[in-house]
RNA sequence: GCCUGAGUGGCGGAAUAGGUAGACGCACAGGACUUAAAAUCCUGCGGGAGUCAAAUCCCGUGUCGGUUCAAGUCCGACCUUAGGCACCA
């Protein structure tokens, strides 16, 4: 039909030379900032995936600046991680060279899109002048004691050689490789995040996430309201502390169990007769794979603690101490009360191993399972006869202050963020180790500590830092006092470098700050961010949760980075799977933009469905599109010298931008093509249009096709370039129709359609129903109890 | 188990605030143009009854109930499915 690819080509160089999306700091326009997910630049390319996203906020990003906005849209590199050192180490060259290389290809693949990023703002997280300001921002944290080094049992890939986040090694699984996932004891660099649990709950209250994603992010940080309750040991004058949700029920307490990593076993070793025993136990239990652990179904196992008893600080019984894997050491206190009558797991657990259990909520039957709701409470001391559980817990969490033997507390499933990784393609953490001086932090003004240039650093065996073995990298000397010292070997992980980066597009190019306040304060929150749903928790989580320690001292002008997040379905291969290269459905954008152009495989993805859904690549559907993109092209040979807008056209045209307008706004892109399809079918069933007519097409299409409506707006002399253009308004009394057809139902069936037009009373519409032919036959001998009518909408009579 | 969503033709999916279910596109079928194919254009396209053709009628938005003049849309229970959390006390 037309030489698309040459007029891509033409449009991409014109946007470029212009610098039409270059977005300036200040003037006079209104801001708004419009951010994707930088990607990381892999060496397979862009995926088809990436192009979905990328239009949808491209569009919006054009439509904005044609509304009078000044829109920041940028794009950037998260170029650290394993691939690209494994890609690395497997072709010996520095991780540095091979990023170069796929970055080019990544960000030619997006200029073959048109897509209007501001590329004068680029960066990628392993520029040194990028990462010299993530590193003074771990100082930060450093300073003013969010960091520290603590000894960890942390996830260890033996395959990767890797230490593990919680959120990498989900469900006992390497997420890289697959690999079971051991525990290994390490030191670690760790940020203390779960301090920010409440604010980070909080700070929601300042979104407008999706729903999805709060609840996601609100599931994670799992709080919990409960009470902390001391009980004293036997004969040792010493507390069990625990942590319990349900202070209602201490009265059911028939035994406690300590998690095997609980410091009680080591510090009463002497007092605990079966010490072996237990001991075995403690080593079986850290043996046992995350999986293995955390299997809800399994068998419940444990041994009791002979020799220590607790003392039930409300009446006073003697309770026996087991320890069990079920109890976790890193939540609440390591320890629980046990009530078998209320709650499942103690239930199972003192049922297998023939414990008591008291009933103290009547409700359920406990011969045959654990009761968990509402009742009367029984045999509870003070709280007998309440009958509602939030009064009981009120009650008891009183009388555990009152008494000094416990007191109302938080808890957080949110655990502090293990921040080193024992690898070398990540920044290094800025740390020197002096024997006489400690962890020493490096000096600000020596930043950036750099990646040495070497071309082999496999990783260890041992599970240090391949810097570890680079000695002249890792000897220097201390900052303090001046001797010898050594480099923390450790990096940084791949969540570091992307939990700011949005504030250097603000400012990209300062050398005496990350970023300066000014340019913060002027763009503020991001105005509308979009990713993968797989980063509603964890990349979202730690970007707000820097952004707001950042916030607490200062550094940056707002609390929370992102005002709206929004997230965008899969593309999946024509089969309905996930693209992967092993089941070979994998469809690459550069053949198909080679093939359709790259304004059908845009305007495709938008119309593929539902922006929040996945879908099933089609390459029919593909096709279907450049049918549509040929057919507004063979417009342009109808165009008559008119300037306004056809008269039989026109409401049409009105309804359209209104619902271009906005559909794109609140990402229902595919409506959206849907309309424009409609409009475009009406042009062809249209004698001529006018200039108007094809000019507000080509530039309501423009967002989504931006390079064929350029070249046939030119083509046609139809005005400025689209890209100079305001976005066209729309005149709301033109939207609606004067005359229309509605539904007439009979007892809520419809039996006929009626024109009417808006002059007409609801009598007259009655009787121009009534005499309805059809309606005439199904009320006939009937009584008409009573008739309906909405305006423009329905007509109901109802007979008897 | 708990917390979010989602279930509509052969397929992707439309249906403001309850008001003509199936927009738009794909696939398919028939036709036009052509020596032929491609491209393009026209017609049909949820299921069933009915008819030469129609008109018209019945059924139909996961299932079962309910509210309403009217339910894809609201309410209750359930089923299926995707995602999140999960021995979190």
């Amino acid at each position: 039909m037309y030489n698309y690819s040459e007029i891509e080509k033409k449009w991409q160089k014109y946007w470029i030379d212009n610098k039409c999306f270059e977005a300036k700091n200040g003037g006079d326009k209104e801001k708004y900032y419009i951010l994707v997910e930088f990607p990381y630049p892999s060496g397979s390319g862009l995926h088809v995936g990436h192009v979905r996203s990328y239009t949808a906020l491209d569009a919006l990003s054009r439509i904005k600046r044609m509304q009078g906005f000044n829109v920041l849209f940028p794009m950037g590199w998260d170029a650290f991680g394993l691939p690209a050192e494994q890609y690395a180490i497997k072709n010996k060259v520095h991780p540095k060279i091979a990023v170069k290389e796929n970055i080019k290809v990544f960000k030619s693949q997006i200029q073959s899109l048109g897509l209007s990023f501001d590329w004068s703002r680029e960066f990628a997280t392993t520029d040194e002048d990028y990462y010299k300001w993530t590193q003074w921002q771990f100082l930060k944290f450093y300073e003013k004691g969010m960091a520290y080094k603590g000894k960890k049992e942390i996830n260890w890939c033996p395959n990767c050689k890797i230490g593990l986040s919680n959120e990498e090694a989900e469900g006992g699984v390497c997420e890289r490789c697959g690999h079971t996932v051991e525990k290994k004891e390490k030191e670690q660099w760790i940020l203390k995040m779960s301090d920010y649990a409440e604010k980070l709950l909080d700070g929601l209250n300042d979104t407008d996430f999706l729903d999805r994603i709060k609840t996601a992010q609100i599931n994670w940080i799992g709080k919990s309201v409960g009470a902390e309750v001391d009980f004293k040991l036997d004969n040792v004058d010493d507390y069990l502390k625990v942590f319990t949700t349900r202070p209602d029920t201490l009265y059911g307490v028939t035994f406690m169990v300590i998690s095997p990593e609980h410091p009680y076993i080591e510090k009463y070793k002497d007092k605990i007769k079966n010490y072996d025993e237990v001991l075995k136990y403690k080593n079986e239990a850290a043996h046992k794979s995350e999986i293995e652990r955390t299997d809800a179904t399994k068998e419940k196992t444990g041994v009791k603690i002979d020799g220590i008893e607790a003392i039930n600080p409300v009446n006073n019984e003697k309770i026996q101490i087991w320890v069990s894997d079920y109890v976790l050491i890193n939540y609440g206190t390591g320890a629980i009360m046990a009530v078998p009558a209320h709650d499942e797991r103690d239930y199972t657990f003192a049922k297998k191993f023939g414990i008591d259990i008291i009933e103290v909520i009547k409700g359920g039957d406990i011969s045959k399972e654990a009761y968990t709701g509402d009742g009367e409470m029984v045999n509870s001391g003070v709280l007998t006869g309440i009958t509602n559980k939030a009064t009981a817990i009120d009650k008891m969490i009183k009388f555990l202050e009152d008494n000094k033997i416990g007191k109302k507390t938080t808890n957080y499933r949110l655990q502090d963020w293990i921040f080193s990784r024992q690898r070398f393609w990540g920044e290094p953490i800025p740390m020197i180790y002096c024997d006489d001086c400690g962890w020493v932090p490096v000096p600000y003004e020596d930043l950036p500590v750099t990646l040495p240039n070497v071309t082999s650093y496999e990783p260890t065996d041992t599970g240090e830092s391949p810097l570890a073995n680079i000695t002249e990298w890792v000897n220097t000397t201390c900052p303090k006092c001046g001797k010898k010292a050594k480099r923390e070997t450790d990096t940084m992980p791949n969540w570091a470098g992307s939990s700011w980066y949005y504030l250097r597009y603000m400012d990209p190019k300062n050398v005496d700050e990350f970023a300066s306040l000014d340019a913060m304060k002027y763009w503020g929150m991001v105005d509308y961010y979009n990713g993968g749903m797989e980063h509603a928790t964890r990349h979202l989580l730690y970007a707000r949760f820097w952004h707001r320690f950042l916030y607490d001292n200062g550094l940056v002008p707002y609390p929370e980075p992102f005002k709206k997040r929004v997230a965008h379905g899969m593309i999946l291969g024509e089969n309905g799977e996930k693209m992967s290269k092993s089941k070979g459905n994998v469809v690459n954008p550069d053949d198909m933009i080679k093939e359709y152009g790259a304004d059908a495989l845009r305007t495709y993805e938008m119309f593929i469905g539902d922006y929040e859904k996945d879908a099933a690549w089609s390459e029919n559907g593909l096709k279907g599109c450049k049918r549509f993109l040929d057919k507004v092209y063979r417009l342009k040979d109808k165009v008559n010298d008119n300037t306004e807008y056809t008269k039989e056209l026109e409401s049409l045209i009105h309804k359209t931008i209104k619902k271009v307008t906005n559909d794109i706004s609140t990402m229902n892109y595919n409506t959206a093509v849907s309309s424009l399809m409609i409009l475009t079918n009406a042009y062809e069933d249209a004698k001529s249009i006018s200039k108007a007519d094809y000019r507000v097409l080509l530039t309501l299409l423009n967002p989504i096709a931006p390079h064929i409506t350029e070249e046939l707006n030119e083509m046609c002399n139809l005005g400025d370039k689209i890209v100079n253009s305001a976005w066209p308004d729309y005149d709301e009394s033109k939207t609606v129709d004067t005359e229309k057809e509605i539904g007439v139902q009979v007892n809520g069936k419809v039996r006929a359609t009626i024109l009417i037009n808006d002059k007409m009373d609801e009598s007259e519409i009655k009787e121009l129903a009534l005499n309805n032919e059809n309606v005439k036959r199904h009320i006939e001998g009937k009584e008409i109890l009573k008739t309906i009518i909405i305006k423009g909408k329905i007509v109901n009579i109802v007979v008897k």
